[in-house]
DNA sequence: TTGCTCCTCACGTCACGTGAGGTGGC
DNA sequence: TTGCTCCTCACGTCACGTGAGGTGGC
């Protein structure tokens, strides 16, 4: 009931998906435009965040009547867009990438240097040695548990 | 010339640090409160956190002449929000632990029941997971740009 | 006419940062 | 008088979430 990846005012073809829907509505494949909708689900991402990246001035869907239509080049940006989110760049450092680099070769090049490649990951095992030290608090904390269990009935 | 950790206007005193500058201040001990400036580099924190904490209810220093005096009591308080936040807590939840357990017995316990450490294990671990993720990827392409170096030159 | 999807404000959340402008006591 | 520390607004940041209220096409 929920499957319809083609909506009804506009021939639209999911990309680089695992082709879910395409079969079965040949017709979506002439225009290779999605609405909002659609771009959400395929990505995994919500409305409200698409038009957030909007008036971060990461994406920019053309108009059709008022409503947001995304093109193969406007799927690549949210393809980098999420990879580099997934890395853990902010939407400020990543808005400079796509800056840099436009277009490059598709969805796949985030366009980082290697100074900046360097420094995220520093960044990110800082943040993992913070988290390994509170999960190694937290675990003395949950045998204490037992510890208190066991000198209460022992 | 800025190690007074014994401000002009009131008798104060370090607690539960290493002892520094009490000695050479021996009337600060006399009344064992401290203004904001002393309690915010006493804990590596700052004023503003210290003012925030108490408009979300953690904290209630009392005035004198409208400044903030923090007693021990208060700094007990602040020692276990510090310690809740290194493992992660949002300040909501620390405020649901300071309620249940007002004083307790002093700022060692945090107070949290043995689910909520569970829970917050696992949240943890699953941050931890997605850092990884996103090290190894960064790792990847960090090694590419001497892949295209060893290319674009050999 | 109803239901669905889209739209634009605009305020809320989280944990503070950052001025702006003013006060008090040495 | 100057300098220091304290104070209270109040807006800014980050990445959206969450209504509210309205439109368009089947």
């Amino acid at each position: 009931m929920n499957d319809r990846s083609c909506a009804s005012f506009s021939g639209l073809a999911a990309i680089d998906a695992e082709g879910r829907g395409t079969a079965s509505a040949p017709a979506c494949s002439t225009r290779n435009v999605q609405t909002i909708a659609e771009v959400a689900a395929e990505f995994g991402v919500t409305q409200r965040a698409l038009r957030f990246y909007e008036a971060k001035c990461l994406l920019a869907p053309r108009r059709e009547g008022g409503v947001r239509i995304y093109d193969q080049g406007e799927r690549w940006r949210l393809a980098r867009i999420v990879k580099a989110k997934s890395l853990g760049f902010t939407l400020g450092e990543i808005h400079q990438m796509l800056s840099a680099s436009p277009e490059d070769d598709g969805a796949a090049a985030l366009g980082i240097s290697r100074r900046q490649c360097c420094e995220q990951i520093e960044l990110l095992e800082l943040r993992k040695r913070e988290i390994e030290a509170a999960l190694a608090e937290l675990r003395r904390t949950y045998s204490s548990f037992y510890v208190r269990l066991a000198s209460s009935t022992g």
